[in-house]
DNA sequence: ATTAGCACTAAATACTTGACAGTGCTAATA
DNA sequence: TATTAGCACTGTCAAGTATTTAGTGCTAAT
């Protein structure tokens, strides 16, 4: 359907206007080496993308700059992952090689290496515990009227949540619900915590006391889904100011808040099956508009999974960072 | 020294230069009740006053702006707090009253609030472990090679530490050492473990097997050193983006790298003697060279010790803010 | 002590102009 | 038939020039 030449002239374009963030003529064009046809063809070329929905124009005497369509287009086949970031591989190894950090540092500080390197905003979902399984369950008192419940799960997650006691209860009380929940959530799924609860408290005496201390035991169930929702981390917010295209305040705002407000956790749900490049308008909140999120998903060896996320504008160097968030989703899926 | 007419046009200007943003004219000045002279007369008065040092001019035939002595001396003693902030007090007695929100929690919603209602950026700095005591120390084994060591203060302070476990060690060895270090730290100070560690090890086997471990201990010190940094939270970073002087996408790139890069603890530094109140080059940072920022202690009746702040343009509506935050100071040293 | 009047100033705004980088289209060419 | 040269046309940008505006300081009058 699209002439070879064709084919170059998209890339060239793409490739183009990611380095200089300028609308691209066929002058400019026509001083590449594989596009050795006089402007004027390339014009003509020029036209054709255009009316295919690949390219678009700035105003009617300006260069082309690509569509969302284009930029797809060039994502899916026309790119060629750039060997220039090889060289960044070594940086990352040396990161997850350092056993210093945990296993969540390491992931924050490669994404954080990422953030530095492109200058995009990068984001680190994941630690969600609802795959884990509650190991412990732990009461300890503290003051007079003041105790802390612990939990932890197989892989290491550790929650607290304080409680007040009330008036006429006695720490021994508590400690006795404590250790009965212990036993009955011990290697309970957390996501299965509730339904665990339902089907296994079957002893009236505990039930009833159970009752009997609600909002005590609705304290632990707030903590158990706090446990469970996403955990998540940005890094390099500020550098995506050195963005051409975010130097408009406006914009700038509407992304700042959008991230304080974490509605951009809507815009990095990933499904298993791999890479997720979403541009300009198919993102789903307003501030996005302009941007592009690529999200690669990860797992560990532990069975803990979550995604890395890049947030950038649309002009994105896409054949640089693509390889580079595959490469770390791999080097997580390696370790422990 | 000052006329109590200079005291009235010092007083005129920097309210009227906080509402509009706009250095401030003799004509405007002139329109208000209290100055009802002439624009000449004024004129005389705003010279004295820049001489004295309290007001500057932007360009040779621009009206005055207040100069950070001019600030100070607002503050310090011309400022009658406006009672127009009043009518918040009772949305952030309505935050503290909230049940199903913990101490930190009502303190960050509050500030939260303030920063909506003011569009300057806040912080809460606290929450720091130093002047808690250990509690409890424990060990839990997960997997195989895999376990983690709880630390828990008497202010219900909970900080975990996933080890490795070496090679050819068994997991009752480690829970030996933790054991021995939980009776030893019990109810020390957390910035003194390591004195109490160093002076209270006599035993020899145990130093033995401490310095045989070192690697574990260290790991354990580490966990402690994180216990004790100060742990801080920022909120209406973006609102900050509101204000006419943050237009620029530079100041703004420098502001948001000086708060990623945790920079910006540095200036809000505290003595517990009251409200501290930094206007543009007092800070030491240089991003904040054109902010106030004002700070106020706190501690709770459970002995924590920390801050809140406000960020914002020196041209901040001093009035307002300061009442502001010392209610809520107010407020936390009274709840649990 | 206060004020009116006036010459002066820097900044902001609006307008004009010319250069520039591109386009689309038509006619000539290989 | 595919390519190219040539040309009229268009929107953007930067520089230069007036014009307006909101303020000042100073002097002389009240």
């Amino acid at each position: 359907m699209l002439s070879s030449r064709q084919i170059l002239v998209l890339k060239a374009i793409v490739e183009e206007y990611v380095k200089t963030n300028e609308p691209v003529g066929s002058r400019t064009l026509s001083k590449r080496e594989e596009l050795a046809f006089s402007p004027a063809t390339l014009r003509n070329d020029m036209a054709d993308l255009e009316d295919l929905g690949f390219l678009e124009k700035t105003h009617t005497s300006s260069g082309r700059v690509p569509s969302v369509k284009g930029y797809h287009y060039y994502v899916e086949t026309l790119m060629n992952e750039k060997n220039d970031v090889d060289y960044s591989f070594p940086m990352i190894d040396e990161i997850f090689k350092r056993q210093d950090l945990s296993k969540e540092q390491a992931i924050h500080e490669s994404m954080s290496l990422v953030s530095q390197l492109t200058n995009y905003a990068s984001l680190v979902l994941g630690n969600s515990a609802t795959s884990q399984r509650i190991k412990k369950l732990q009461f300890i008192g503290l003051q007079e009227n003041f105790a802390l419940i612990i939990m932890v799960t197989d892989a290491g997650h550790v929650e607290s949540k304080k409680i007040i006691v009330p008036e006429g209860l006695r720490f021994s009380e508590i400690e006795k619900v404590v250790n009965i929940l212990d036993e009955i959530l011990h290697n309970c799924l957390v996501s299965e915590i509730e339904e665990t609860m339902r089907s296994k408290i079957n002893d009236e005496e505990i039930m009833d006391f159970i009752l009997y201390r609600e909002d005590l035991v609705n304290a632990i169930v707030q903590a158990f889904q706090e446990m469970a929702t996403d955990k998540y981390h940005i890094t390099g917010q500020s550098n995506i100011l050195r963005q051409p295209e975010f130097q408009d305040i406006e914009k700038v705002k509407d992304l700042f808040d959008a991230i304080e407000k974490k509605e951009i956790l809507k815009v990095v749900k990933y499904d298993e099956t791999g890479i997720s490049v979403r541009i300009g308008s198919e993102n789903e909140i307003r501030a996005l508009q302009d941007c592009t999120v690529i999200t690669v998903p990860y797992s560990t060896q532990s069975g803990e999974k979550g995604a890395i996320s890049i947030f950038g504008p649309t002009r994105m160097e896409y054949s640089k960072i693509i390889p580079l968030l595959e490469y770390i989703s791999k080097n997580i899926n390696k370790i422990l």
